[in-house]
DNA sequence: CGAATAATAT
DNA sequence: AATATTATTC
């Protein structure tokens, strides 16, 4: 008989338990996300941040205590964390590729953190990173996966925009960025994303004042993810931090850095799995 | 920076 | 083989 395509179909039966990681508990911390939106800073002491050559020495005045290493190799440089391994000078690793980033559901929270303190019209790939202050994480990682939350968000709010469409009725739920939610209430929805997080803010930058105004309007626009092509007031965030600046994003990473946030290039194997491996993670779960 | 596209992994 | 994830190119 041929039992050969038996085997293939079962392999179905592993992929249910997967659906939702512990997000949603340790996700209802607002207090630990609003102190970073209210970063009023007078400009005088603005200039105390503007550290042109060294970034990270400004990151690391204002990080006391907490030691943003990863965990794991605590006497290795970080560069042989990758594979093959040699002893690479800790300058010349640049070169030499890093195995693929794995976006654990820790780091994309921390991502998705770092974007909801900043503002949408602020998140931006660099200043994200420099926010998470995930060392040996890169732009292009950070920008690669922007790429991909804002295809999700934009898929998100179509979702939700379709349903009201097709829905009249006066739904309670709906969000001033978002929409209506989705009808489908995905349970594994990663993150009440950006817009969500921002009602915490006690003050908005203009910029975001200026989309939320827009949105608000019910204007279809732009919608949640365009940024428009010059701010109203403020200019978009530059290198140098200008006297007449009155907000600018948090001057270093975010306070609460865990030191066991777990993230991990290819290569690597963390120890705390109890067996069960990441068979595949859906930060990005599809309609 | 960001969209498109290539490269990898599952 | 197809699809999802991450990297690289433009």
């Amino acid at each position: 008989m041929r039992q050969q395509i038996a085997e293939e179909e079962e392999e179905e039966e592993e992929a249910k338990c997967f659906a939702r990681w512990d997000w949603e508990e340790q996700l209802p911390s607002p207090h630990e996300l609003v102190p970073l939106s209210q970063c009023l800073i007078a400009p005088d002491l603005a200039i105390a941040f503007d550290i042109p050559s060294s970034s990270s020495a400004a990151a690391s005045s204002f990080t006391p205590s907490a030691d943003h290493r990863l965990p794991g190799r605590q006497d290795e440089t970080d560069l042989d964390a990758f594979g093959g391994g040699g002893e690479e000078d800790p300058e010349q690793p640049r070169t030499l590729k890093r195995p693929r980033l794995v976006w654990t559901p820790q780091l994309h929270k921390r991502f998705v953190d770092a974007v909801a303190h900043l503002g949408i019209a602020n998140a931006v790939p660099k200043t994200i990173m420099q926010i998470m202050g995930v060392e040996g994480l890169t732009r292009e990682n950070v920008a690669s996966h922007l790429q991909k939350y804002r295809l999700y968000l934009k898929r998100v709010q179509m979702q939700g925009l379709a349903a009201a469409a097709a829905n009249p009725s006066p739904s309670p739920a709906t969000h001033p960025f978002l929409g209506p939610a989705a009808p489908t209430a995905d349970p594994c929805l990663p993150y009440m994303p950006v817009a969500m997080l921002q009602q915490h803010h006690e003050k908005m930058d203009p910029m975001q004042q200026y989309y939320y105004h827009q949105n608000q309007l019910g204007h279809f626009g732009p919608g949640l993810l365009s940024r428009p092509a010059q701010a109203p007031h403020v200019a978009r965030q530059t290198e140098g931090i200008r006297p007449g600046m009155v907000f600018m994003p948090a001057p270093a990473h975010f306070p609460p850095l865990p030191n066991d946030l777990d993230w991990r290039r290819k290569g690597e194997d963390d120890a705390d799995n109890g067996g069960s491996r990441n068979k595949e993670l859906t930060l990005f779960p599809t309609g």
